[in-house]
RNA sequence: CGCGGGGUGGAGCAGUUUGGUAGCUCGUCGGGCUCAUAACCCGAAGGUCAUAGGUUCGAAUCCUAUCCCCGCAA
């Protein structure tokens, strides 16, 4: 049987299991890899490859990296593409690139869709305490995330489920699941459901301002839930006696405090909140490395400072 | 050359400005108290002060280079 001829989109680390996973389909040959340009980032403003790209680069795979897909002529000029693969791109498809494969293009979503169109829908789904998500394949059109659904399948998220740790589940997931998909598509085997467009939610990216936790106007559980959303990124943030502080785990506590109120109970740090409070159990100071309340109360005590600590949600003078 | 903080017993920190005995809060080990304890009391072990040079009678501290960690920003 001929192989289908497949351009796959995709930009992070995310993405590249489920690359991988295409690579070892036998019925898949990879036509195109196309990512994101190489970016300044991280310290010293280093130009960094996307991590789909520098994949690319170490299986000679042929890349396009480019800022927009849409413009891209030559590109558009293909006339052999059987399928497009979308997943964590970054970029939108506009009519004329969904036309262009004789299949389809079909995006691998993290979420039960409709819920969580958009573009963070993992750290959504723990923000608003969902025990259950999943990946869902669709096929594109030009409203995002809205198309008819091919492939679905679910997976619990537990109590104490950081981003990082559901984001490690999922992809795994989406290289399986991709797999069985293109399975399906090869025996005709799939049976396209609408999405029902009352149900539909939206997953806006999470900015590094949204980390910031503010005790007087969210109750425990919500600043709970999004420590573990945003873990590890972008992480979540307060000020304690002026310094800036991420905090990368917390639990809740049974201690009465008022909120916005910082003190340190038999060796642990507790915040109050709107509604109940927290223990802040792992922070990190600026320029420092993480560690848990006892130690930095320890290091406190040890340098003669006050154990009298204030909170506030922005650096003050 | 984007901006900045840091490396000191096992952990977290002070000490560096002004060079002169290695310090604090914990942990560990031993002992005591206790019905008991993560509580309290007494004692002990444990550190080439990131690395390499330099200045000095003398360097954790001052100078130079290198390595490593981290915050902001993207």
């Amino acid at each position: 049987m001929k192989k289908l001829n497949c351009v796959f989109m995709g930009t992070p680390d995310f993405s590249v299991k489920t690359l991988k996973a295409l690579i070892s389909h036998p019925q898949i040959n990879i036509l195109k890899v196309v990512t994101m340009p190489d970016r300044k980032s991280g310290r010293g403003k280093k130009l960094q490859a996307p991590p789909v790209a520098q994949f690319a680069l170490d299986h000679d795979l042929p890349l396009l990296q480019t800022e927009n897909i849409n413009k891209e002529t030559v590109f558009l000029e293909e006339e052999n593409i059987d399928l497009i693969i979308v997943i964590a791109f970054a970029q939108f498809l506009n009519s004329k690139v969904l036309s262009l494969p004789k299949i389809g293009c079909f995006n691998i979503h993290t979420s039960i869709l409709p819920k969580y169109r958009g573009a963070a829908p993992i750290q959504h789904a723990i923000l608003n305490g969902d025990s259950l998500t999943g990946v869902t394949i669709q096929r594109m059109v030009k409203q995002m995330d809205a198309g008819d659904i091919g492939h679905l399948k679910k997976c619990p998220i537990d109590k104490n489920e950081t981003c990082g740790s559901l984001f490690k589940k999922l992809e795994v997931l989406c290289g399986k699941e991709v797999f069985c998909f293109i399975d399906n598509l090869c025996n005709d085997n799939i049976a396209w459901v609408s999405q029902n467009e009352d149900d539909a939610t939206f997953a806006p990216s999470l900015k590094k301002k949204d980390g910031l936790i503010d005790a007087f106007s969210l109750d425990a559980v919500a600043i709970e839930r999004k420590v573990r959303a945003f873990s590890p990124w972008p992480g979540t943030y307060c000020f304690i006696n002026n310094t800036r502080i991420k905090v990368l785990t917390c639990e809740l506590s049974s201690l009465t405090l008022i909120p916005g109120n910082i003190s340190t109970v038999q060796g642990t740090l507790i915040l109050g909140t709107k509604n109940g409070s927290l223990r802040l159990t792992t922070i990190q100071l600026a320029g420092k490395k993480y560690c848990d309340d006892q130690q930095y109360i320890n290091g406190l005590k040890s340098s003669n400072k006050s154990l009298d600590l204030t909170y506030t949600t922005e650096e003050t003078l």
